[in-house]
RNA sequence: GCGGGAGUAGCUCAGUUGGCUAGAGCGUCAGCCUUCCAAGCUGAGGGUCGCGGGUUCGAGUCCCGUCUCCCGCUCCA
């Protein structure tokens, strides 16, 4: 079931109100990378917020760290990105799919889908990860990648964390930050972007317990991503069968949401065994034996990854929050998004401009402002006109200064969704969103 | 990279067989009106028609080139 008006809706909402554009659009713009507006940094930095919470704030077996992009490019050597991520590809002149060129049955010049013989293109390198330069000379001894992922500027750190916050197996190490890959087809939005985020954690567990800690982290996944507000219908998990399992997974699950161009991933659990660190210390000469401090039992730990696109879960709160309604006969676009997600918390109006409504308006926003509650004057158009401009943008409430205000100084609070109004105190407004915003 | 489609205002589009200072609706902004769900009235701003050449008295329109975007092909956050 593809549904591209609605993606094209969405994609339309994102740039009129200023969650998303189009990255260098005034030079044409580039399908492959996208800027993040006033509304959608802030939404964006709701989840990885809500993620950072849950993983390093909420438990003492969870340490956090922020790795740089640039790495020793031998680092690449050893995760096999070097190696997986640059194969020579073929292009069939007929049918136009492209092989691995050193697949037995294309290295015969046979085509493996249409069978046709000896048209192969020239063998190219596509490279999956960007180069660039480190220091003044452009040679092959500088050369070194943006990263494809975050996990290997975790790995690669296990032992400086784990003995600098005395943390003992298992443990974990979380960490959001920017991947690069120059995927040959970007596309779906800010779905497949060659400039991405991911937010990926690190479970370090004792060989033996690893499918123990995989039913864990999968089921605590499952709960978050629940917790986003997400409706249970729409996601569900997908296994990896063994020939879609990458080099270094024995097991794996994807959370799914079914977006308007389909099911598709936007979370990967992974047992990942000690792939990684027996990798890398092999490549590097260095130890990365964990040693168990009563026992003296010493091992390379099982890992469990637990790594989710940050961007993609973004695209998954819009798109499930995306609602068309009627109200009393008009159509109105809202986005229910949680409130604590919701980049402006409360819109506030004067309903009429006079009897000195707008300046009680104004000093109620101003004061929650500077109570740092992200507030919206507005006092263009009618009240309705305001109303639907503050649930185009996903705000859970919007409060109204009406003549009565004058009278007893109370205002009304109109919620989004259930469009009921209550009548409180303007100075109980402040307590009254905090209280829901937990 | 290959095949297919498309570029005119912030958005959706119109623009006749080439012909006056390139239009409309929506949105935005200002004002009027309005005491609670996109109402109405007045006005304003906004486009060297993707870019560069060419043909022509004259190009948004015809020709050539070029760029970009969108949709399909070894995947995965």
């Amino acid at each position: 079931m593809v549904d591209n008006d609605l993606m094209d809706k969405l994609v339309s909402l994102c740039k009129r109100r200023g969650f998303i554009f189009q990255s260098s659009e005034i030079y044409g713009g580039t399908g492959s990378v996208w800027d993040y507006g006033p509304l959608g940094v802030e939404l964006k930095r709701a989840i990885k917020d809500r993620w950072w919470k849950a993983m390093v704030h909420e438990r003492d077996d969870i340490e956090g760290l922020d790795a740089a992009i640039l790495m020793h490019p031998r680092v690449w050597e050893a995760s096999g990105h070097v190696e997986g991520f640059t194969d020579p590809l073929v292009e069939c002149g007929r049918c136009h799919r492209r092989f691995r060129a050193d697949m037995p049955e294309v290295a015969g010049g046979q085509c493996p889908v249409c069978g046709t013989k000896d048209t192969f293109s020239e063998a190219r390198q596509f490279n999956l990860m960007f180069k660039t330069f480190m220091g003044p000379v452009e040679d092959d001894a500088s050369q070194v990648y943006l990263r494809p992922e975050t996990a290997q500027g975790i790995y690669v750190n296990f032992l400086n964390v784990q003995g600098a916050a005395r943390q003992k197996v298992p443990f974990g190490i979380a960490q959001i930050g920017k991947a690069f890959r120059n995927e040959i087809t970007p596309g779906n939005f800010i779905f497949r972007t060659r400039e991405f985020e991911q937010a990926e954690m690190q479970f370090f567990v004792e060989p033996g317990s690893d499918e123990e800690w995989f039913e864990y982290w999968k089921e605590a996944r499952w709960k978050w991503h629940l917790g986003l507000g997400l409706r249970e219908e729409k996601i569900r998990f997908h296994q990896h069968t063994p020939e879609e399992l990458a080099h270094y997974a024995k097991k794996a699950f994807d959370i799914e949401y079914e977006f308007p161009f389909g099911w598709k991933e936007f979370e990967g659990i992974h047992n990942r065994t000690d792939f990684d660190l027996s990798r890398h210390q092999e490549y590097s000469g260095k130890r990365l034996e964990y040693i168990d401090a009563p026992s003296n039992k010493r091992f390379i730990p099982f890992v469990i990854e637990t790594s989710v696109g940050v961007d993609r879960t973004l695209l998954v709160v819009l798109t499930d929050a995306y609602r068309e309604e009627v109200v009393e006969g008009e159509e109105r676009v809202v986005l229910a998004l949680q409130p604590a997600l919701a980049p402006i918390k409360v819109g506030v109006f004067p309903l009429v401009k006079k009897d000195g409504l707008p300046e009680i308006a104004e000093k109620l926003h101003k004061e929650l402002r500077a109570a740092a509650v992200p507030s919206f004057y507005d006092a263009a158009g009618s009240i309705g006109r305001r109303y639907r401009r503050q649930d185009e943008t996903g705000t859970p409430w919007c409060v109204t200064v009406d003549g009565q205000t004058n009278e007893d100084g109370t205002v009304t609070i109109r919620d989004r969704d259930s469009l009921e109004q209550i009548r409180i105190p303007a100075e109980g407004v402040l307590g009254w969103i905090r209280e829901r915003l937990g």
